[in-house]
DNA sequence: ATAACTGCAAACTTTTTGCTCGATG
DNA sequence: CATCGAGCAAAAAGTTTGCAGTTAT
């Protein structure tokens, strides 16, 4: 039950302690894009001695190692979210926060033609779309 | 000298208290996007017993009647700036941490589309590029 | 006059850190 | 068995809020 996320910290020389196994299975189970403080209450599911303090420690190490890709959604929290294999962007729901996957080969392309007219390089970009359901019709879930 | 800030507060009915000029001439005559102990910092030169819950409720009351933008550029704290009469995105100099202003209409277009396409009606967004000047040739890092 | 606003301090939230002990490679 | 990691608690740092007094309109 080795998970991509162990794999690649094993790969990066990290130890595989119980709790950095329990935390990379609960992110990559994970479909949506939780906070520290959401992924401890999860985590704590399965080990309620996993100290909060390790899993902003292990997050931040993941990180930092690039297995792990951070986001802050307008509300000052640091999200996390496995890096994907493809590339997306975001789109966030302003009523309700749910956040929807997307991705736009024409925005992007658009983006890198927008930095080499300005003379630059595109090394990396952030979008994200804040909106709101077209029509007040069925309130999800 | 009243400026812009406090022309859209008085006509949305705010009382222009003298906390309340002070923060809007430090916001007008900012180029940058000061967090708000920043701000209380630069406020202070001019009125240290203005109180940093002061600011923090001013700006807030500002970005609510909409004379303000609210950034987060990552760092977690909420950043302000006067809301500019043209919209435009940031291109970010990865190397020296310059900000190009932009804008691309045909880029907007799309984000509005594909909002729609998702069934949202987009209501904000965050575009930043992070980019490296295009070497003339073949240097190396 | 009176609702809006301010200052102060206390409380809250998210995140970091010092220290000691424990566990991994 | 030398490090690296974990737990705990205390402390930062940013932000909000209750309350009592002040002020713009």
């Amino acid at each position: 039950m080795t998970n991509r996320i162990e794999t690649q910290a094993k790969a990066k020389g990290l130890r595989l302690t119980g709790q950095r196994k329990l935390i990379a299975q609960v992110l990559a189970e994970a479909r949506d894009h939780p906070d520290v403080p959401e992924l401890h209450r999860r985590v704590a599911e399965h080990d309620e001695r996993v100290s909060l303090a390790t899993v902003y420690r292990t997050t931040k190490r993941f990180e930092e190692i690039g297995i792990l890709e951070r986001h802050e959604f307008g509300d000052g929290r640091a999200r996390y979210e496995q890096v994907p294999r493809e590339h997306h962007d975001h789109l966030i729901d302003v009523d309700t926060g749910k956040v929807i996957e997307f991705h736009s080969e024409e925005i992007e392309r658009l983006q890198a033609e927008t930095a080499r007219r300005l003379g630059y390089e595109l090394v990396g970009h952030r979008l994200e779309l804040y909106a709101r359901p077209c029509r007040p019709r069925g309130s999800v879930k």
